[in-house]
DNA sequence: ATAAATCCACAACATATGTGAATGTTCTGA
DNA sequence: TCAGAACATTCACATATGTTGTGGATTTAT
């Protein structure tokens, strides 16, 4: 289904964009100008896969989408989170070819920008296309921190690591009511990005629950002290490069 | 020890960007009038912190260095590792805080690039800003597949599929002859990439040797088949977006 | 050339996490 | 409302990898 994008969603890219800093009023008029269109994606769907060549990039409106590879032995592997307003897939404005693929978990509202509109954008506009570098550069440190996490840190403050990030990911977004907030993943969702067997994150969430870490039911997660979770993986924001202005 | 760039550390700068595709004559004019200084750095040294707001941006020229974290128990996690050509940390261009540390892992020489520089190169120059762009997109695809392999490879074939990155890199750069290539890691270093232990990767390497499947001696390493390590590990180069010109 | 410092090799043992399978629970659609 | 699917939970057991420690080999500095 397509239809044409609202003012509302137009204002989710330019808050994204806005992020960054520097953009002025002509760059948020130009942003405004662009005619996109807007598409609902059922869950567990493919939006791009590996060794295409898309002719759109993909900005989550709502829904949760996900970035992932498949491993010899059949196992998805799953990269990187994609919660409403971030970019899906800007690198095939710049780079040629997927080495990845991306799917929907959930049922999401995209936005389809065509290349050329990027190609557009970055030749005659520094400061949206200084915006779409950060916003890249910011999804890296994202990447890196969970490279990190599953190198370095063992299964429960690994989890205990995903649950303070989406915390503060979706508060920026508003869609997080103080310390709890709707995820709707499967074990196995959570198992696939984090590394692990769902068998073994069923273990760790049992546990977690126990020590009164969170309080998970019905795919709706509570965080009943966000301090002590935090101090228990030794969570540091930092890399999420949240500015003031942002929240 | 401070030196002023000479023509072929230019020329490096140059090649890089252009693999990305796009630079005009006048792109690269712009690109050799820069002012560069050339830096040399012993190893085991940081070039920048986490925390910092560096005014430098780095490349390598020779030697090797890598992206690096620490977490709680003191364990050192090694995100990236940067090798003649590479950009360490364009981040600092668009970011402000370092999220993470750059170190030598062995002798360097690297050319430090002011970050004055980059902002005035992206307020200009489109393609040169495409070309960087490109080349954080494809770090990211690198540090994509580190994280797949962490996340998904067992110990022996996340090894093996270091080794293949690593002998497409070099040859890239002239740094590989035919099969094998000067790794002057240690097993430590190499341990800190892999999220492995130490020991574990001399028992992985033992095993490895008894196959066949390398050559490990004195810090170089030669590859008796390629093609039987690539397939040991199911090695797919799509990911390091070489162009049919960068090679 | 020699000593000191790293680094590599190997062993015995500990444990976090994976595997396979059975059962119960919660969604979902006709 | 029901049946079927998808998902969560738990168990017993297997194994890849971590931990601790010791001795020998290289490398580095004097």
């Amino acid at each position: 289904m397509l239809t044409s994008a609202s003012p509302a969603m137009i204002d989710t890219l330019i808050r994204k964009l806005s992020s960054a800093g520097g953009l002025t009023e002509a760059d948020r008029e130009t942003v405004r100008q662009l005619n996109l269109r807007t598409q609902q994606v059922p869950a567990r769907q493919d939006l791009t896969c590996e060794g295409d060549r898309p002719e759109n990039v993909h900005l989550v409106l709502s829904g949760f989408a996900c970035r992932y590879k498949v491993l010899p032995r059949g196992r998805r592997s799953i990269a990187a989170l994609m919660v409403p307003g971030d970019f899906c897939d800007l690198h095939v404005a710049i780079l040629d070819e997927m080495d990845h693929s991306i799917a929907t978990l959930t049922p999401c509202t995209v936005v389809e920008i065509p290349r050329s509109t990027i190609r557009d954008l970055t030749k005659n506009h520094p400061h949206i296309t200084h915006a779409l570098w950060w916003a890249t550069l910011v999804d890296e440190a994202v990447l890196r921190e969970w490279l990190v996490g599953i190198a370095g840190r063992e299964a429960p403050e690994r989890t205990a690591h995903l649950f303070c990030e989406l915390l503060l990911r979706l508060q920026t977004v508003g869609l997080a009511e103080g310390d709890g907030y709707a995820m709707p993943f499967t074990q196995n969702d959570l198992a696939d990005m984090l590394g692990l067997t769902p068998v073994h994150v069923n273990r760790v969430l049992r546990e977690m629950r126990l020590d009164n870490l969170i309080v998970l039911k019905r795919r709706y997660l509570r965080i009943p002290d966000v301090a002590r979770l935090c101090a228990f993986c030794d969570f540091n924001a930092n890399y999420l490069h949240r500015t003031p202005r942002s929240k």
